[in-house]
DNA sequence: TACCAGGAGAAAA
DNA sequence: TTTTCTCATGGT
């Protein structure tokens, strides 16, 4: 994968959407909450459960671990898949604390780090990998079903390949910048966002008349 | 009404 | 080892 030819697709999509200001969190902890609420679900719908648990003065670790997994389901409700998200949520937390919460865990080498995220159940690569870029700061590339469709529909990698692959495709053609990527991401979701709305069935983005701007595979 | 959304884990083949 | 199924509310 040619890093001009990423260089270019983030040229263009920073320049026609502007900086997006992402993680929309309020703490690093609230920042990996959202990376569990979110998987497979649209992000509004992540807010009104973050909403429920801040109204429910439960939106901290040990206030998830202390209520029980019923409620939390119910307040969780918005976000879908709630019974089993109140899982996950119960689960990382409980992790969290026996890790020493942000502080301790910041001292571990990213590697390290993403070993031991993805240890929890209910953290898999994508979700471990927005904790680490956006709670952690560390330069690592987040991959997600937009990035498999937009990119592999431009020709500049297969849709198939595996996550890990994929990764390492974009880490090695892209310097490691935790801004760049946190920049890059958003914007492969932003873009998505906005080139699906007028199609909610799109299986064309970038490459559709209905992309805001289009990309061709040799620009 | 039908489809999709900032996936992951379990079960089946 | 790889593929398929299940989880579920809210917006379009």
């Amino acid at each position: 994968m040619a890093w001009l030819s990423l260089r270019r697709v983030y040229n263009r999509l920073y320049k026609h959407y502007g900086p997006q200001h992402w993680w929309p969190a309020d703490s690093p902890f609230e920042v990996m909450l959202g990376a569990i609420l979110t998987q497979n679900t649209a992000w509004g719908n992540v807010e009104r459960a973050i909403g429920n648990l801040r109204a429910n003065h439960c939106l901290s670790p040990r206030a998830i671990v202390a209520t029980p997994e019923k409620a939390l389901a119910q307040w969780l409700k918005p976000s879908g898949y709630f019974n089993i998200k109140a899982r996950r949520v119960r689960n990382f937390c409980q992790w969290y604390l026996e890790v020493g919460e942000f502080p301790g865990l910041s001292v571990l080498a990213t590697d390290e780090l993403r070993k031991q995220l993805l240890s929890v159940s209910g953290v898999g690569p994508e979700t471990a990998d927005d904790m680490l870029l956006y709670a952690f700061q560390r330069p690592v590339f987040v991959i997600d079903a937009y990035t498999r469709r937009i990119f592999s529909r431009l020709q500049l990698l297969e849709h198939d390949a595996g996550y890990e692959t994929l990764r390492s495709q974009f880490e090695q053609a892209l310097s490691a910048d935790v801004t760049l990527f946190n920049e890059y991401h958003a914007l492969i979701v932003q873009h998505a966002k906005v080139a699906c709305k007028k199609r909610p069935v799109c299986q064309a983005c970038c490459l559709a008349r209905h992309c805001p701007f289009s990309f061709q595979p040799a620009c």
